[in-house]
DNA sequence: CCAAAAGTGTTAGCCGTACACCCATGT
DNA sequence: ACATGGGTGTACGGCTAACACTTTTGG
């Protein structure tokens, strides 16, 4: 049971990037490496109560907003000793949230991530290929961003998420079009250097949907 | 360790149809009831090398072109007795071969199942939308059409497993843009009520492969 | 008045569907 | 000849990227 969770970081700064939560191993083997958070499975629980479970040590649980299966490693060798098999998970995090960590337990940058312990570096390259993939047919975005946010703050996000350049004005009409996001109505403070005041949006809804099912090879009619 | 193997049959006749392959149950408990092939995992391989280990018992291995994980199944009360987890798998097996089943073994048509035992049928219908959602995105169809085929016969296939009519114009011109299949020179000989002989194709990879990765959202370039 | 940030309009290209039309073969 | 199935060409609409232009604010 292993969870890769994920948040925008350093939104305003002049580069938000990706992070991904890792905590520092203290014990043999792979002391000193970097590990997923994570633990073993109850015999009363699925996997997925068990994730959250875990991570309630880590981070606040009630930040963890999407949480989802990825793949299971399942290599006899994978890690030494005791015949282990891991159960990945994605987790994502809002950005501007800030939840208290162990002394243990660091953000990550996904672009510069440091010695990673077992087979947990691959494991954090898979989850980012999914995050990657969602961000495009499903409304996953939610999940990483503020409740109500100004379109430029959602470009940030998704241009870090995704690790391209992402324009705010197609960004605006895309989701907008896919009914994934609505004005509130309401708009934003302009900052100390003016500037036209940003409408703000909020996700439609807060739960996980698939937008855009059919990206080719859809049915006739 | 449960898969759900699928295959295309009956191509040729008035309507070919996605077929999944499940075993009765011959004890208690679901007694009668029809289940995915599968079995446990031994300490010494890892799953997808148990779940070919497991389907060598029903199907001939060789007729496995492709096999890849879905999702894992752990709620406590899945399975009545001891608690059991049950990672689940998808595989095809292409058209025109016909392996020896164990007499408690048949194909079912999907869109007319059995009694399903356990949690099995949910399993099932997760498992075909996976594949209908990668027959759009990836080359997955090498797994379930013959080496050598003509358009029609490409399009039956991918009609019957994407559950909807299909155009073998468009078919063609899509997967040949995108280099999923290649021309063979050769063609077949006309059926005998004549008509034009059909240029025959294979499959550029038979490998798996994502060939169409940017649905929306690609970057700027 | 000017700079900065947000939002709008327009264009162009790609992609996939739909459909009409032409081609090759058997009876 | 004609029916049958295969293949090609064309038109249309939807979608997204690119970018110039207008709007609204603060200094």
């Amino acid at each position: 049971m292993l969870a890769a969770v994920f948040q925008v970081r350093a939104v305003g700064s002049p580069k938000p990037a990706l992070h991904v939560l890792l905590w520092q191993r203290a014990l043999k083997p792979e002391a000193g490496k970097w590990a997923l958070p994570g633990g073993s499975l109850r015999h009363d629980e699925d996997l997925t109560s068990s994730v959250r479970r875990q991570l309630a040590e880590k981070v606040d649980l009630r930040e963890v907003a999407h949480l989802e299966q990825l793949a299971v490693f399942s290599d006899p060798s994978r890690v030494p000793g005791t015949r282990t098999i891991a159960s990945t998970f994605l987790g994502l995090v809002p950005s501007p949230a800030t939840p208290e960590l162990p002394p243990d337990t660091r953000w990550h940058p996904v672009d510069n991530l440091p010695p990673m312990a077992f087979d947990h570096g691959p494991m954090v390259e898979h989850a980012v290929a999914r995050l990657v993939a969602k961000l495009s047919y499903t409304n996953i975005g939610f999940a990483l961003a503020p409740t109500e946010f100004a379109v430029s703050t959602l470009r940030d996000i998704y241009s870090a998420a995704l690790g391209h350049p992402v324009d705010a004005t197609n960004l605006q009409r895309v989701l907008e079009r896919r009914n994934v996001i609505t004005r509130t109505g309401t708009t934003a403070r302009s900052g100390r250097s003016g500037g036209r005041p940003a409408a703000l949006y909020r996700f439609t809804d807060s739960r996980y949907r698939v937008t855009d099912e059919f990206a080719a090879l859809r049915p006739p009619g």
